[in-house]
Order: C-alpha cells, then sequence, then structure tokens
DNA sequence: CGGAAAGTTGGGAGCGCTCCCACTTTTGCG
DNA sequence: CGCAAAAGTGGGAGCGCTCCCAACTTTCCG
C-alpha cells in the first residue's frame, strides 16, 4: 500500500524513534502525545513534525499495559445475530450509548454472545482487561455471562436488571406503570376479557410486566384468569403463536395487552387470520413504541419506554463507574408512557 | 464481589505470582497457560493449581504487547445502528463470519461508524493494532475509513468490492449475473416496460446491478429508457419513494427490478396504494432474498445472494491473510440465483 | 557404564508505553 | 545582578507477558 513504514508491525515507529529524530527525550514525545502541558512550543514543534515524518501511531496494547486502561467499552448482547438485526430496542440502545460517549476516547465494541463457546471466548477478552466497562441488555435471569462479569470485577451496568435486589448499577424503564397504565386503557375502553401475551419469563421485564397486568385488573375487580395469559419470547412469530393459542383458548377475548410491540405486530397476524377486526373485535396495545408501531395496520397503540435514553444513561453510569469505581452500583429508572394510536 | 483478589486491576495475580506459588519459573508457567508441550506433568499440575488458587487470568494487553497479536478482529460497518438492524444483510454476514471464527481464539468486535468523530476514534483504535485483522461490509465508493484502512496494513477483507480493480482483498456475490437472470425472467413473462429501483450509485453493487437490467434489456432488444430507472438507497422508505416516482414517470410500467428486497418491500407498498395488484399489474423481483421476502404480500420473487457463505468466505479469507501476512490480495465471488416466488 | 540425545526448566531480554523524579534552563523579582 | 521559583526535560523503572537460550536432568543405546 503506502510507504515501507505501513506494512508489517515490526517496522512501525515507536516513541522512542520520534524521540530520536526530533532530539529529545521520550517523556517529552509522550507528553506532546497526550496533550499534556508543560512542553515549550520549539520542542513541541520539533517533536510534531517528526510524527508527521514517521508517521508514528502510538501502540495502544503497549499504552494499555502501562496505563491498565483499555480505551474501549463492550456492549454485550446475548443473543443471534437475528434477534440483534429484528429487534429494534436494541438499535435504539446502541445509538444512545454511542451518542453518550461519542465525546470520550472510548471505542464501543459490539459483542454478540450466544453460544457456550463465545462465552468462554468472551470470559478470555474481559479477564484480559480489554475493555474499561462492560454494558450488557437482554439479560436473562440466570445467565452465565453476568457471572463472569461480576467475577472480572469489571465496572458493568446492565440494562434491564434482574430482579428487584439487582447488585449491580442498572437501567430499568417503568414496566410495572407501563403494563398497568396500557391495561387500564383497556379496562377503559369497557373490555372485559383482557388477555396477556408475555415475554420470556426468565426475564425481570416480562415478569414485571405481566404484574402490572394483574394489579390493573385486580384494581378495576376484574377476576385475573390463567386462560389469558399467554407467553412468547419477544419474537414476532411468538406473538403470533401465542394470539393464536389465545383464540382458541378464550374465543371471546376482547382485548390483548402484548409485552412488545414486535410480538404484538405477530399478534395482529394472527388476528388478521381469524378475521378478527382491530380494533373493533379486538383492542392491542404492545410495548415498546419501536418505529414498526407506527407502520401496522391499524397503527398500534404502545407503552413507549424510552430506549434510546435507556442507553444514553447506560453510558452515563458506566463512564462514572469507571471514574470512581469500587462506588456502591447504583439504578436508574425510566419513566414509560401510552401512547395511544389506533389498534386500542 | 467475589474474593479480593478479584476487585481492583492492581490485584490481579501475575505470571511471576503463580511461579512463585508453585515453585517454578516463569518460563513454565507460560508454557502451560499456553498448551505447549515439554512440561513434566508434575510441574504442570503444580501450576494449575496454583492458578486456581490465585484465580490467575492472563493480561491481554500485556500478551499482545510481547506477541503484537490482538487475538480479535473487527467487523466494520460504515452505518448507522438504524441501518444496521433494518437490514438483514448485515444478521446474515455477522452470523456467518460468527461461525467461521467460532474455532479460533479470535474475538469478534463489531463497530458501527457514521461519523467523522467515529472515524477518528475509530483510527486510533486501529492504528494501535487492537486487532488482528478487519472486514468491512457497505463499502461505499470513496469510504474514507477504506483509506484508513489501507493506511494502517492491517489484513483487510471487504464484502463488496468498491470497483472491478479494488486492490483489497474481497468477496464479492455476483452482481451482474444476478440482476440480469432477474430481468431475464420479467422479460419472458412478457413484460416490456420493465423499470428498475437502484441502490445508491456509490455503491459497486448498485451500479453493477443497474449493468444487468441494461444488459438484460439490450440482449432482448429491449430499448433502455431513462425514465425506467430510479434511485434508492436500500431503505425501505427510498423503495417506496423511488416506486412512486416511477409511477408517476411511467404510469405504463408493467414490472420492476428492485435492487434489494428491502427497497422491494417499499416499492409494494407504493404499488398497492396506487391500487396496482401484483403481479398482474406489475411484476417485481428483489435482491437479496433476505427473510422478509417470504412474507411480503405476495411473496418475492427474488434474486438470492448468500449472504452468511458470504460471512464466511471473508472471514475464511481474512484468517488466511493473517496467516500468510503480505501476500497478495485474493477475491471469492459467490454465484447468484433466481429464486421464483409469487410477485413475478 | 559412559556419553550423546532428548526432555525440562529458569530466567534474561525485550515488547512500547507512562509515570515520576531528578536535573537543567528559564523567568521573575527584590 | 543574584537567587529562588517556575518551567521544561531526560530517562530509569516498571507494566505482565512471550521468546529463546543456556543449563540441568533424565533417558537411551552401543
Amino acid at each position: 500500500m503506502s510507504s515501507r513504514s505501513a506494512g508489517r508491525g515490526e517496522g512501525r515507529p515507536t516513541l522512542e524513534a520520534v524521540a530520536a529524530l526530533a532530539g529529545v527525550g521520550r517523556g517529552t514525545v509522550s507528553r506532546v502525545v497526550n496533550g499534556a502541558v508543560g512542553v515549550s512550543p520549539r520542542a513541541r514543534t520539533a517533536v510534531e513534525q517528526a510524527i508527521a515524518e514517521l508517521g508514528y501511531v502510538p501502540n495502544r496494547a503497549a499504552r494499555s499495559l502501562a496505563t491498565s486502561r483499555a480505551d474501549a467499552i463492550a456492549l454485550i448482547v446475548p443473543e443471534t445475530e437475528t434477534r440483534l438485526a429484528s429487534e429494534p430496542f436494541f438499535a435504539s440502545i446502541i445509538r444512545g450509548v454511542a451518542s453518550e460517549i461519542s465525546d470520550t476516547e472510548l471505542q464501543l465494541l459490539l459483542i454478540l454472545v450466544s453460544t457456550e463457546r463465545e462465552r468462554r471466548r468472551l470470559a478470555g477478552f474481559l479477564d484480559g482487561r480489554r475493555v474499561d466497562g462492560v454494558l450488557m441488555v437482554s439479560v436473562h435471569a440466570d445467565d452465565p455471562v453476568v457471572e463472569l462479569l461480576e467475577r472480572t470485577g469489571l465496572p458493568t451496568v446492565l440494562g434491564g436488571r434482574r430482579s428487584e435486589l439487582e447488585p449491580i448499577s442498572y437501567v430499568n424503564p417503568d414496566n410495572l406503570g407501563g403494563a398497568w397504565s396500557a391495561v387500564r386503557h383497556l379496562l377503559g375502553l369497557g373490555r372485559r376479557r383482557v388477555a396477556t401475551i408475555t415475554g420470556p419469563l426468565d426475564m425481570e421485564a416480562s415478569c414485571v410486566r405481566l404484574e402490572g397486568y394483574r394489579r390493573a385488573l385486580a384494581e378495576a375487580g376484574v377476576p385475573a384468569e390463567a386462560e389469558l395469559v399467554a407467553h412468547g419470547d419477544f419474537s414476532e412469530a411468538s406473538g403470533e403463536r401465542a394470539m393464536t393459542e389465545l383464540l382458541e383458548r378464550e374465543p371471546g377475548v376482547d382485548a390483548v395487552f402484548v409485552a412488545s410491540d414486535l410480538m404484538a405486530a405477530g399478534a395482529m397476524r394472527a388476528l388478521r387470520r381469524a378475521g378478527r377486526r382491530i380494533p373493533a373485535d379486538v383492542a392491542l396495545v404492545g410495548f415498546d413504541d419501536a418505529p414498526l408501531a407506527r407502520h401496522t395496520e391499524p397503527p398500534l397503540t404502545t407503552v413507549r419506554q424510552p430506549s434510546e435514553e435507556m442507553g444514553r444513561a447506560m453510558a452515563r453510569l458506566l463512564l462514572e463507574e469507571i471514574a470512581a469505581p469500587g462506588r456502591s452500583h447504583r439504578q436508574v429508572i425510566l419513566s414509560t408512557e401510552l401512547v395511544v394510536r389506533e389498534s386500542a
């Protein structure tokens, strides 16, 4: 490619080489490179020139070794690529995180883990302190990756806690309130056979949304029936499946609170196939306010959770934790909001 | 969290500590850790015990510095999170790459770059040799990131070349043949007003698909008309826009070759809005064979490109390049195949 | 039974950088 | 003009690991 200086790693100029060329000491070059004060203009110029001439770029591994900082953070998503791509929630999180760290020197590394092998490799990576901190979303209750994180002692922030007494810092949407207001809305519409499609129950968010559903029902004096609860895994296909099941078990259902928009889209498909009109026959409320909620037919009434803001908050917490390690963990709860469109 | 040995980086046990505890030399410990041969069972046991007792984990930065290997590769996607999530092509690539490197020690790092800031940060990251090689997809003609890659001299493989005389190793689908067969199919159906919606023209794939369209037309003796060509950017919205435009300019259009399935989905929406039946009034062929092609109404006839296999091939080339650096660049062309469903 | 070959082992010499201290030069002020 | 303080500078001492060689054991074979 360009000049000989580029090619193999061996040939790359070092700090020392720059120092020699500029006729100064290593310390001075280091100071210039790191923008430290206390360097005479003359020396600075000489060094800058030498750097330019040699095409010098600091070796991060060496810097890492010396400073024990990695200048990178990882966003771990324990899901398959397919889920990453199909779930808009992740995109928003990434966007939030990226925007929050944009004025730091931290490189964001996205890491997908779904197999045992990948988990082991990740362990080596984290143990080797290749990042300064870790963000993790889509946390399942007994995810071994979290244990891994606890063991490494790396600053960590979860997007979605595992339980109410989560010992790690986390950012959570107000799942309970969100679900509760969704179901109240359905009840307010006069619906009485209100079903729900939950997410995977090994995630706290799913359980809490279910709990919100139950409380709203209880408050309204409507008895909760087991037949009205179906389970999905947040995927569109699972929503379709769950809705079909619900329709079979309880043909009289007139409203459904679905724990995610993607599943709601699936549910819509099932309803349409069964010839039910939305919302005339069955009213539907989703959760997330994903972009697709606007484009369903009819547009989906849903609980807005501020995903991008979640990402931002996660990054903020992590930065604080990296800056002041050892401080006790913290949590942030972000409020949710019902967005009424046409499906309910 | 666990024992005191975990907490802050400072306290982590080193090779030397293990050696001391095991009563052997540093070299022996290193050999055990790296699974080298030539260690007596006795020493090996002692070392393993010491490692377990201390909870020793090698520091990667130090290893990196000593070996000048990073044990990681980056997959760079110069797009926004939104595009990453909405374009299923990326998910397949990731899956392919992940599966191909699954039995290596390499950690896959996903890096999104869309702003100038992020580009600068990436430069520092790559220059610092934090990865052993780079894969990049969605390459636009004049993308500054590619120049960056060339400058760093890091082993690199592109998913999609920039032009026919691409000096970097790459994996490409047979865009020309794919587009050509799609349009031939349309022509074979007796359609004569065949339009096309292209991708962004700063990508080689878009240009070549357009070229394939033109050739098929030319071979059939059908004159190419500028009015029949509209441009998109591979997004669904752009497909919808382009189709609307096409319909205005050329109401008599009876077939469209769309350069991506996502755009085709958008085009379908525009057609439906305009009251055209698919394929009766307008036949449609997409490109990619993304999962969504199966679920459109009607299911989309499309050109299948083996995205996952592309990811795999990219990883394979990169591994070779890392193993034998300096070898001249190589390329792989994967064939495409027309999948006939109901839209054409 | 001796010596060469094979099997093990310890540890020095870096890898390229930052940190920090001691030293030199410059500056400021009485 | 002299001296103390401030500013600027060089380079040693690591950071934790791998590489490699010299040295020591053990084994093998004539």
